[in-house]
DNA sequence: ACAGGCGAAACTTTATACAATCCGCGCCTG
DNA sequence: CAGGCGCGGATTGTATAAAGTTTCGCCTGT
């Protein structure tokens, strides 16, 4: 009897009202909705969702715990806020762990994967056409996860949440001009690269993209509106 | 018991009683004290640490985030039983991410490194000849963490914590015979490495060792023991 | 006028009480 | 005698209330 809980634990579980607003408010701030720095009340959430705090409150933990959230003992909540250091971080880890993603989503690809594939671009095309920068922050990021579930592994998928999470803040403090569209076109070749099987072609394009997205970050001051005096003053 | 222990004038880390809870309980899953499938019942928990329930509950909920514990709805916390397939995703993220860590480890090698990892070394050969199983596979994860540190990365710091963790866990469900030492004389061996900084030699060395605790596994199913949670947490 | 301190309000933190759910056991029924 | 049904105990999920801490405004003294 090895654990069969998979099926529980896991996303689809809408009924839970954690969930549904520990998912909430991570899509706020995954469509920058929500900027860092952003207070979240305890009372204010749990208001919006109609829950006790005793729920906002696990929620927060949660996502406390996936670093997208900074608790501060008896201060509350906020919008996590990554420091450049954060950020060079964030990607190395991204270009280490993507591309064995990507190998093992090959090894799984399938006509159905390859169709949610196809559909998932076909959303972000839709959503860049129509100007929605919202919705394309979303799904540029998902598109990740999406490869990540494909390749069936788990831990990997869940490291990525993480580090995907992270990257939406961080794309929105350090980016240098207006949205080029975080890599639809990057997005078409690397699933081009996987229908064809090519691991190699498949991996060097996840790196690239991951570069790419990396170098238009300028990663050399924190927010220009507020230096943080601890980290000047070395405390 | 609920001795009115004074916040103030008590030791500096028990300003935070979530943490006491929490890294109780991890501590006793690492040591093997507390075997996979036992529950963790919040009553039982809260008496042990004279906490109340909502306390235990935090604790709990960030074991389960770190996946060395299952809660099941309405049901309660166990510790959690990994599959075979768990096994083995979690040692290839290992493989993955402890060469790339011993690499950051060698930019950051100093003196003062040097001399805790010794220290380290020292500890674990004490342990390891008092035959203090329990201190061994303690501090056999806390080598790998110890290095994760070194690393200054913090992101791969907190993904390896939580594989140590895990890994613990899957050592005490898959081992095939008794207790070989998890490797104090592989440690050794990486940190020689590391102190002449040889990065191959380091990343080679890491790599033998993770291959060799997974080669001692035997990724079938373990017969379950239960076991009273106030014996094996004598607070 | 300004620095410093007192005090109230708002918030988080913790504890406790209440409601919902599940598991086990005994009884009834076929 | 086997199997299902229902009740009682126990445990978890949720809400609410009490306690502690921080913050901000106001007031006083120099």
């Amino acid at each position: 009897m090895a654990a069969k809980t998979r099926p529980k634990s896991d996303a689809p579980d809408a009924s839970d009202r954690v969930s549904r607003i520990r998912e909430g408010v991570t899509a706020a701030i995954l469509e920058h909705r929500l900027l860092p720095g952003t207070k979240l009340g305890e009372d204010e959430i749990g208001e919006i969702y109609g829950a006790s705090r005793t729920l906002v409150r696990t929620a927060l933990q949660q996502l406390a715990h996936e670093g997208i959230v900074n608790i501060e003992k008896n201060r509350g909540a906020f919008v996590a806020r990554p420091t450049p250091a954060d950020a060079r971080e964030v990607f190395e880890a991204r270009r280490l762990i993507e591309p064995t993603i990507i190998d093992h989503a090959i090894d799984a690809v399938s006509p159905a994967w390859l169709g949610r594939l196809g559909e998932h671009l076909a959303e972000e095309r839709g959503a860049e056409l129509r100007g929605d920068a919202r919705a394309s922050v979303r799904l540029s990021g998902e598109f990740h996860k999406l490869v990540a579930e494909m390749s069936g592994h788990s831990i990997y998928l869940g490291f990525l949440k993480e580090l995907i999470a992270r990257s939406s803040l961080i794309i929105l403090l350090y980016r240098r001009h207006g949205t080029p569209a975080c890599g639809t076109d990057h997005h078409a070749g690397i699933v081009a690269a996987i229908r064809k099987r090519d691991r190699e072609a498949a991996r060097a394009q996840m790196l690239s993209h991951l570069d790419e997205i990396e170098a238009e970050l300028s990663l050399k001051d924190p927010a220009a509106d507020e230096l943080r005096l601890a980290d000047v003053l070395g405390a």
